[in-house]
DNA sequence: TTTAGCACTCAATGAAGTAGAGTGCTAACA
DNA sequence: TGTTAGCACTCTACTTCATTGAGTGCTAAA
């Protein structure tokens, strides 16, 4: 399925038009804008052809042509050329990466706006996974009579906390020798590097408080269930409305209808194939509901780990140059961002 | 501005009927809805009067009427009946509330979920201010050279915690030291407590750490900012779009807008002149861009302290005694169960 | 192989007419 | 005096029909 470099490039011409506009691409059109030194005539032969290969369909006879799922494909793998930021752009993004981060949830939330607002596309920003990286620090706090705060502090920041239930003879006190014999043990492991001797190891020198153990415990292993502390956020939303394809509320209703099912956001977003920016197109994505849809996607990571997954849920028609430069970008600069943060440097307070 | 009884069913009927269909009210329907015992002229001199008066309105001249804003209000406060809920919405919240919960953010995210479906509102929902109540734990973690994680526990639960610089020379062993100190002085006080005297002493025990001091001291202080850590769930916002009014993309695009803007729904929420819920019509609103919605907001408490606001943004003509019944509900529900997540009992990991 | 010319198609637009819901007014009635 | 039947009037919403124009495919000539 060769296509001649005319072909190409009446293909790249009907796609960049259609991408602008919204409206099916006539072959004067081309002729016009695009000086490809022919005329509508020829022009119209050669979709005749694209439209038989598939790249390119009509939605009714008398109209122009608009591009196929197929067309928007062969688009992102070989005619697309990459789009360079605008400086207003650039600076819009950079702004926000430069300023003091108080919090990464705000991050993440700035991160989804930001992605939404340049893309026009409805932005997903998935939080880092909480389970990566070793323990910090592991402390139980009474809080009343009968119960404790369990809070495990990771090597990377990242805090995550749960109240339980105690035998209420256990006192403060107690709380304290268990929070520091567990910090001795435990601290600079992972979930999967306690080992059984290490378990008993502690059993061993807490006998008097196994029941808190077995919570403790309990808990250290459910923070690794995956998903389990995961947050997604959303950016922007309204943003998407200017797409005329959201012009129709039944698809809104879809879209946002979906994008609060945080599970399926995050098996989206799991939908990653290779390094780099992904690209999703309409029936690629295995979710019934949205293969009108196109998405794009791609993971950031921390310390050269891959810690969480962001991107974009928009039309089919969407800019895809545009919004890859810019999903590019932004996961670049996130990661620098929580490298910063988890890491030590600069943000204060 | 009296109505007489008559006056005031046809003023009911014409609402109930318009929440109801969102179609301009005729005097036939309501003469052979409801059993006025009057022809459908009598119906219209008294609609013509109530219109005089202002409590209803003609779109154009031969429709019907539908309520005016000053029609609503009337409604409110002394047409509507108290709305029973159903026994499967009652279901549906039991359900939620009784269900574990692991963490209160989910149950916030959750509330106003229920809350959306229930209305077909958008859903708004405040976390608790943290600044409640006094401190129960105070730690200083040490997170590499120069480095510390402020982790403050208050009294009911909720977890606030800071990344600050300190100076590199400070290990581990000082950050113990220091937290022992802040525990002990100041575990049981609120922000307002701490007195000059309390600090003087933390000083002079800690002298050799000053810088650090200062830090902490600053954080704690930082974080009694009002609406600093403040979060703000959102729910269900598909649902709105099954409201007839925004099936016009341009006011679902205000109103996803505003909602996104988390200050300005936090001085939206803030409007309560009254204990109980509150009810805010179309311009009563004090806020130009939603003045074609109206507002069903409450507080909700924590050991009888209010804690935080919850409430709905939907249409003018939105079933008022439902939604209000429902955030009634909502929000005596929400305090129990972060009554129970905070003073013990039942949540278990 | 390219292109000019032309007949053809079809969505979109707008004008004109129609139907129907609802009103206000008047006059009769209780 | 309040209520009601009757009727003319108003105005939107819908349907129908013709028109416009963008765009195509085909054919024949360059």
């Amino acid at each position: 399925m060769e296509l001649n470099s005319r072909q190409q490039q009446i293909l790249l011409a009907i796609i960049n038009e259609y991408i602008d506009t919204a409206e099916p691409v006539g072959s004067r059109t081309i002729a016009r804008k695009y000086k490809l030194g022919v005329s509508p005539a020829t022009i119209r032969n050669e979709m005749a052809d694209l439209e038989e290969m598939g790249f390119i369909e009509q939605p009714h006879t008398s109209a122009g042509r608009i591009p196929s799922e197929r067309g928007y494909r062969y688009y992102v793998d070989y005619l697309m050329q990459k789009y360079k930021l605008s400086p207003e752009e650039e600076d819009l993004i950079r702004q926000e990466y430069t300023s003091k981060v108080r919090d990464i949830g705000l991050l993440l939330q700035r991160t989804g706006q930001l992605l939404s607002q340049l893309t026009q596309c409805a932005a997903v920003v998935q939080s880092p996974k909480i389970e990566v990286g070793p323990y910090r620090h592991i402390q139980l706090i009474e809080m009343g009579v009968g119960r404790a705060l369990l809070v495990l502090v990771m090597e990377n920041g990242m805090i995550q906390h749960r109240l339980i239930d105690i035998p209420a003879t256990i006192t403060g006190g107690d709380l304290a020798t268990i929070s520091s014999v567990l910090n001795a043990k435990l601290s600079g492991h992972t979930v999967e590097t306690i080992r059984f001797t290490l378990i008993k190891e502690i059993y061993l020198e807490l006998t008097r408080h196994r029941r808190v153990l077995d919570l403790v415990l309990e808990v250290l292993r459910s923070s690794l269930v995956p998903g389990a502390e995961d947050k997604i956020y959303l950016g922007g939303l309204f943003y998407i409305l200017n797409q005329p394809e959201f012009h129709n509320i039944e698809k809104v209703k879809t879209l946002l209808s979906l994008l609060e099912q945080e599970s399926l956001l995050a098996s989206l977003l799991a939908q990653i194939s290779k390094p780099g920016v992904n690209v999703r197109i309409g029936g690629e994505i295995s979710c019934q509901a949205i293969q009108d849809c196109s998405m794009v996607i791609a993971t950031y990571g921390v310390g050269g780990q891959p810690a969480g997954s962001l991107g974009v849920l928009g039309p089919i028609r969407m800019d895809y140059a545009k919004v890859i430069s810019i999903v590019d970008y932004l996961t670049e600069n996130l990661s620098i961002a929580l490298e910063r943060i988890f890491k030590g440097g600069g943000s204060r307070i």
